[in-house]
DNA sequence: TTAGGTGTATCACTTGACAGATACACTAAT
DNA sequence: ATTAGTGTATCTGTCAAGTGATACACCTAA
């Protein structure tokens, strides 16, 4: 369970928590029934407030990743493939969103912008192929 | 020289302004050697500090949109088309870089990001053609 | 030189995000 | 009941961003 954090890194230490460990689920590393690391555990261990790893996983269980039991572990909640995919999607919309508004607003040629992204997209080390289905294209 | 500003958006007004007069700059209806409008009067106009309007005024100096001439009103800065595009698509990049992170992150299949990408220029209203060159293609 | 225009440096205030200390509620095992 | 584990509500403090009041420097025209 491999977590690390930069508090000097400028984003907020909840946030990167909450990026590791949705990245963990996205992968598999961490499967539906699994228990989260305990707040005070990982506090010893990355050296932070437990309020803040708490803070995290408050906002893991609003966005339905993570399954709150008072007095026990949170645990990665078990949701069908096509929730996640559509719940990715979403999340992918709203940070395209912005994005479009500038593209209209600078006038940039729709077909440029779309090419740059298909540039972009292609230059990132190809992500290893992960076994999961859900990308058919 | 139509500005409108929203304190209760949650964009900063410095931001809205700068925006704006970017947008003018873009379109055409402010042009290389024309003057902005003064602080204090930008000021009266739009209920807002002028130190507000100076900060905006002040970042798109930096941003080389604008000339600054102690004393005397500032000037839109004249740059070569090509600039103007290139300094354009840096901002589109910068603005997608995240984006693509999530993409990879998440597992999202390009090719399906990129529909999206497509599907959501697409339902803008289709920015009305402005005749400037620079979008060949 | 004066008057009225320009932009802005400096400082103070407000607000919100973030992080952490403390104390509490809950559960499980003894 | 006690103990030791879990999460977290509440409160406090810090810090940066945003906004604005004031006072200053500059330019231009009279």
């Amino acid at each position: 369970m491999l977590i690390v954090v930069d508090p000097q890194s400028g984003v907020p230490v909840y946030r990167q928590l909450m990026d590791q460990i949705r990245f963990h689920v996205a992968t598999g590393l961490l499967r539906p029934g699994d228990e989260l690391p305990s707040t005070r555990g990982l506090s010893a261990e990355l050296g932070i407030n437990p309020m803040t790893i708490s803070k995290a996983y408050s906002y893991l269980e609003r966005d339905q990743v993570v399954e709150r039991r008072p007095g026990r572990p949170l645990v990665v909640r078990a949701l069908d493939q096509s929730t996640i995919k559509d719940r990715k999607i979403d999340q992918l919309r709203e940070n395209l969103a912005p994005t479009v508004r500038m593209v209209k607003q600078l006038g940039i040629n729709d077909n440029e912008a779309i090419r740059i992204f298909i540039d972009m997209l292609g230059n990132t080390g190809e992500s290893p192929p992960r076994d999961e289905r859900e990308n058919e294209s």
